[in-house]
DNA sequence: GGCTTCACG
DNA sequence: ACGTACGTGAAGCCT
């Protein structure tokens, strides 16, 4: 080796438990564990940048350390070795690093502690600069001037690392690298199997090496020591002593046949590494590869072709109508609400970008979509998306390849085609942001052709391929059932009511957010004369500060940063201080003003109307979700809050019709758990909150108190839940013990449901997810957690996730039903929310008791259970009114 | 961009 | 000893 070069050494079990550790317990959508190999690498990266090394090298142990640690603790009967969740990742981060071209060493018979000891030690003897990084401290010893130690700690911030060469060893500890063997003899310590002298701990054995320097010196001097303890135990363990010194040394000259040109940095950042991240979903890693990515393509490539005159088209859409046994991908480019082109591709090599001319219109593409969809199957990736530039209808032959991807892994995040090629295809597509950027389309196909005509393609590509694969996986798991007559069908309800959007009355939201805006004011005045100073009551941080510090009110609990100020919290303070009550009141105030009114407010259309956006591939457990604005979350709880829903109005000449499941989810719970009370309690349509109630107090059903009504209630909800008693102790505000009380009590009332949910938890644990009455199944991976909270989770989720689905697949069988009985039958009224167990229908006056029927009809009979389900429709001016 | 809080089912 | 009810989305603060 050169002299004055950087050699970087990495201590590897020790960052990777580190990183494990630091970092919450990620996974793949695969539900392979990820977080150390992560947090490795971003420590290994900063470490890079930072110091921009000539030479790396990571040590890895043959067997782990804490071997014996481990046996003692099986013992014990705990488990306390190496999880399983981290175990997993030391080959996987090897094999990355291998990739990367980073030198890997591990020897038989070397700890990797005197593997660094020896390399590091040798560099610097040659002239060289060495960091160590190493979360563990006994590595100090080797600090120098030239040999620097490195600790990073995985803070919320980031990493941060500390430094240490010999004088900060010095600074920080009082003792030379050297002594730092000395007092670690001393000492001992059980992690690493070292006795050390009975009796002396870190104290002592500071001022002993401060004094006498090193254990030899100690015991040379013995006997000028005054007696005591501390001189007697260290003369009756001589032996540990020393021997405890031997084996705190690090080993700074053993003998490796290790050539340091092998750590010589190549390139870190190749096509293996790309994939390799890829498929650990490391996104952020990606970004790395940022200047290599386009020149990284799969060959595929080479067959797009751009298309930009009529004659052409026109033989390529005969072309996609010949071959009638396999799909045809389809995708369109769309910017500012008209299309700019549309891809096609139904077979490998024909795959064309066929861009919107003079000649080649935007009405001339949709015709023959529309057309191309009458005869073939047209798969496509992200349906709903399309159907504003498309006619494509129920009756249509349609695949949407996202939702497909949606119900085989509910978990991931998005389903674009990278993400679909990667999970089906086993092909690594650089993603719309890797290609293009954050550009404009346009923009970009002008200053990025070859990069924009790849994306172009992608879709349709991706589309045509995964088709097949995906419907024959949906139908091998069971769920083709479910995709084809729920889910395909769902996306055209939901594209409808997109369309539709929901009146609001602009001037009443107005006197509305007024009306807050006042109060808001006048709260913000009092509470600062009760406090005595003004300051941000919005910030959490600072009105911590202000109730636990200044006005010292008791119950301070702490979250990760700071006090919490959480509304459970501040109601038991009430009593303390009347600012308490004003700051309830001014939250409840700001946050109906700044999410609700004025929220509300920047969706109103030139139609007056709010057109939300409903998604069906975001949930774990297959219920939708609302956003831009979030029109399943409007208030309804509070007074104050639900007077918001009379802004929601419906056009002139119609009412609202709100119809709402009772119960939907305890009712899901009696079918499939078979108890026999609960059904017979829903057959005679009984108020089972008060039965429950009757029977876990032991109190005659017509004696059943309010409040022992309430907690019932509580306890059902508990139940759909997964329940846990501190859960539900919490929100009764009551004893964990008593909780479980009434969990028992409540077992003991329904038996079958103990045995049901105990069989959702085994069967899940088994199969590795849970499944829906429907067939829709959710992954859970932390049911095989070694990590009791992590465990506990999966368990509550394997209660929860079969009852909330087994719902929101009923609701959607409704949805899809009255949109399309609406339609068929050419009423004027239209189905414009869903709420999870509630829907609304905007009705034509004339037709209110007609839609009333449908809706109960439909949502009644989505799913024959053997309780009753029962929809209740109510009518209304307003949305208020109509609950 | 993460954290806290809070709105709904 | 540990420390959480299940599922979402939006706003505001703060680093």
């Amino acid at each position: 080796m050169d002299k004055n070069k950087k050699l970087v050494l990495i201590d590897g079990h020790s960052i990777l438990n580190r990183a494990f550790y630091g970092l919450p317990d990620l996974t793949t959508s695969k539900g392979e564990h990820t977080n150390a190999v992560l947090g490795f690498l971003n420590i290994m990266f900063k470490i890079l940048e930072e110091e921009k090394p000539d030479y790396l090298a990571v040590a890895f142990d043959t067997s782990h350390p804490t071997f014996r640690h481990e046996m003692f603790a099986e013992y014990k009967g705990t488990r306390k070795g190496m999880p399983d969740e981290l175990r997993e990742q030391v080959p996987v981060m090897k094999e990355v690093l291998k990739a990367m071209h980073v030198s890997v060493i591990e020897k038989p018979g070397f700890e990797a502690d005197d593997v660094l000891g020896t390399l590091a030690t040798k560099a610097e003897k040659e002239g060289n600069l060495v960091s160590l990084v190493s979360g563990d401290r006994d590595l100090l010893q080797l600090a120098s001037e030239k040999i620097k130690i490195r600790i990073p700690k995985t803070k919320r911030t980031g990493t941060e690392i500390e430094d240490y060469l010999a004088q900060d060893v010095l600074d920080r500890y009082q003792v030379t690298p050297k002594q730092f063997i000395d007092l670690k003899g001393l000492m001992g310590d059980p992690s690493d199997n070292i006795p050390g002298v009975p009796g002396i701990g870190e104290k002592t054995a500071g001022k002993l090496i401060g004094t006498y320097q090193s254990i030899e010196n100690i015991y040379e001097h013995l006997n000028e020591m005054a007696p005591g303890k501390v001189t007697n135990s260290l003369k009756e363990n001589q032996d540990k002593a020393f021997l405890s010194k031997e084996l705190a040394t690090i080993c700074t000259d053993c003998e490796l046949d290790f050539k340091m040109e092998d750590a010589k940095i190549g390139n870190l950042y190749n096509e293996e590494v790309y994939l390799w991240f890829k498929k650990l979903e490391f996104k952020n890693l990606l970004s790395k590869f940022q200047t290599e990515e386009v020149t990284l393509t799969t060959g595929i490539e080479e067959g797009f072709t751009t298309v930009e005159d009529l004659a052409e088209a026109d033989k390529i859409f005969g072309m996609m109508d010949e071959k009638v046994a396999h799909p045809v991908g389809l995708h369109l480019i769309v910017e500012e609400d008209s299309i700019i082109g549309l891809s096609l591709c139904n077979s490998e090599e024909n795959v064309y970008y066929i861009r919107c001319t003079d000649f080649i219109t935007q009405d001339y593409l949709r015709e023959k979509a529309n057309k191309l969809a009458k005869g073939y199957l047209v798969s496509v990736i992200g349906l709903k998306e399309l159907l504003p530039y498309l006619a494509f209808s129920e009756k249509d032959n349609v695949f949407d390849a996202s939702i497909a991807a949606y119900l085989l892994n509910p978990v991931t995040d998005t389903y674009h085609y990278d993400d679909i090629a990667r999970d089906y295809l086993a092909l690594t597509l650089p993603s719309r942001e890797d290609l293009l950027g954050k550009a404009y389309l346009s923009k970009a196909a002008q200053e990025n052709p070859t990069a924009f005509l790849s994306y172009a393609c992608y879709s349709a590509y991706v589309a045509y391929r995964s088709a097949e694969r995906l419907r024959d996986l949906l139908y091998r798991s069971e769920m083709l059932h479910l995709f084809e007559t729920v889910e395909m069908p769902l996306i055209y309800t939901l594209y409808d009511m997109e369309v539709r959007g929901i009146r609001v009355d602009k001037e009443d939201l107005k006197v509305y957010g007024d009306h807050l805006e006042t109060g808001i004011l006048s709260l913000e005045k009092q509470i600062y004369e009760q406090v005595g100073e003004s300051f941000n009551i919005n910030s959490p941080k600072q009105l911590g500060v202000i109730l636990f510090e200044k006005l010292r009110l008791p119950f301070a609990k702490k979250t990760k940063t700071g006090y919490s100020t959480s509304a459970d919290i501040l109601e038991k303070l009430q009593s303390e201080h009347p600012v308490v009550a004003m700051i309830l009141e001014y939250r409840q105030l700001t946050k109906l003003k700044s999410t609700y009114a004025d929220g509300l407010a920047g969706y109103i259309r030139e139609d007056g109307r709010i057109h939300g956006r409903f998604h069906q591939t975001i949930t774990a457990t297959g219920r939708i979700s609302s956003t831009d604005p979030n029109l399943q979350n409007i208030p309804i709880r509070m007074e104050l809050g639900r007077q918001i829903r009379r802004v929601f109005i419906p056009e002139e000449g119609y009412v609202f019709l709100d119809a709402d499941y009772s119960q939907i989810e305890l009712r899901v719970l009696a079918h499939m758990s078979e108890d026999e009370k609960l059904i017979n309690a829903y057959k005679e349509a009984k108020d089972i909150h008060r039965i429950t109630a009757s029977e876990v107090f032991h109190t005659p059903f017509e004696e059943v108190t309010p409040a022992q009504r309430s907690s019932a209630k509580a306890v059902n909800f508990g139940i759909v839940y997964g329940i846990s008693s501190f859960g539900l102790g919490q929100d009764l505000n009551i004893s964990r013990k008593e909780a479980q009380m009434y969990i028992e009590k409540y077992f003991e009332t329904y038996p079958k449901i103990k045995a049901y949910l105990d069989k959702l938890v085994a069967d899940a644990k088994e199969e590795g997810y849970s499944t829906t009455l429907f067939g829709r199944r959710r992954p859970i991976p932390e049911l095989s957690s070694s990590n009791f909270m992590q465990r506990s989770f999966g368990e509550r989720v394997a209660m929860n996730s079969p009852i909330q689905g087994t719902a929101a697949d009923i609701i959607k069988i409704a949805m899809i039903r009255v949109n399309q009985k609406l339609k068929e039958l050419k009423m004027r009224s239209r189905l414009i929310l869903q709420v999870h167990d509630e829907l609304l229908v905007e009705t034509h006056k004339e037709e209110v008791a007609e839609v009333s029927k449908i809706m109960v009809e439909e949502m009644q009979g989505a799913a024959e259970l053997m309780v009753p389900l029962e929809a209740e429709v109510k009518e209304g001016k307003n949305w208020l009114e109509a609950k």
